[in-house]
DNA sequence: GGCACAATCTGAACACTGTCAAGATGTAAT
DNA sequence: ATTACATCTTGACAGTGTTCAGATTGTGCC
């Protein structure tokens, strides 16, 4: 695993390290990442991602807009239908689901200590799978087109937003708590 | 600030390590907390809180169990009227205005990494304002009595919070998110 | 081809962190 | 007074991210 090498240039550092951050963060969450465990996996010195990256926070930042990119490929292949209703519990369980499958990445994506979130990127990547739910939510409402800048639309779409983000947050966490032990994520979805 | 002292003994060591730990969190959130930095403040040596608390998760534990103890304040000053849709929004704002008072502790109370949570006093102390929320909820819904084992108050309590936690989330990382720029917490608890 | 230059990676260091084992110090009980 | 115990200090260890001088390599230019 620790992946060495011939030559003194790696050839694809960049590409590697991000892999190797990706990969460490999918297997054992935040907790056990750490820039020197990715640079030995990538089979390289402690201080060689400090040349692409700037700091740890330039890697996580990489691996956290490549989970937005995937959480936008969970929500892209669901609610197709043309049931506005079966479309929303879709997208809706297609978000969780993706929470659920990638505890670490879903975690590292809104930790503001961890992420560049002033990053150039930032903005486009993380409105995107939320600019889906939106449509969907207006639509759910029977909206035929939606406006942000109409309050009723944003106040719509910004509860659905809170509900499904926070819904993913307890899921997560609803092993430690004992409040709702026979509550599974449908039981959810069957409201909004 | 070191907060020296003549008496080899501290006295009350352990309670002045709380408060420590409770204002640097306070100030600066998590991210500048360390165990060195509160044993300092409280004008001991670093090895010290190990005899108190065993780790800094013992430590931080103690003060994420006083920040649900304070959120219970904040729920249980808020709404008493008989409206019941005006004690739902009292109760909304009053959760949200907690996190937003208090985003270090807030952020700190949902980290599993940093806080023990098989504690024996975690339970309660994590389910009471919970509890008062749920009442109001049920309330809200229209039942007189609430069960948690029937699955429609489970649901809807479950939806319920949901919503706030993911409200609150996403209000303390609103400044970030160009989303919904003028949109405040009020536009949700119009809806729910 | 050969050479200067820029890009890339290493190695060693620094200032941190949490944790641990031994010893110093004070308190309380016998 | 002496013994037992709780408490705090000292010093160390392994680990972290970051920085910087230098070693190594690929690239473009003559």
């Amino acid at each position: 695993m620790p992946g060495k090498r011939s030559t003194y240039h790696h050839g694809d550092l960049r590409a590697a390290l991000i892999q190797a951050a990706d990969e460490i963060i999918a297997e054992g969450g935040i907790e056990v990442f750490s820039l020197r465990a990715a640079a030995q996996r990538a089979g390289v010195s402690p201080s060689a991602p400090a040349h692409h990256f700037g700091s740890a926070k330039g890697l996580l930042t990489e691996v956290a807009l490549l989970a937005f990119e995937r959480v936008g490929r969970y929500i892209e292949e669901a609610g197709h239908s043309d049931d506005v209703v079966a479309d929303m519990r879709a997208l809706s369980l297609a978000f969780v689901t993706f929470a659920v499958d990638h505890p670490g990445h879903f975690r590292l994506m809104f930790r503001n200590d961890l992420v560049n979130r002033s990053d150039p990127r930032y903005p486009e990547m993380s409105i995107k799978p939320g600019m889906r739910l939106a449509l969907a939510v207006s639509a759910y409402h029977g909206k035929s087109e939606m406006d942000l800048n109409r309050f009723e639309d944003a106040a719509d779409i910004f509860c659905a937003l809170s509900a499904l983000h926070g819904l993913a947050h307890l899921v997560l966490a609803e092993k430690t708590t004992p409040f709702f032990e026979n509550a599974s994520s449908r039981d959810f979805l069957e409201k909004e």
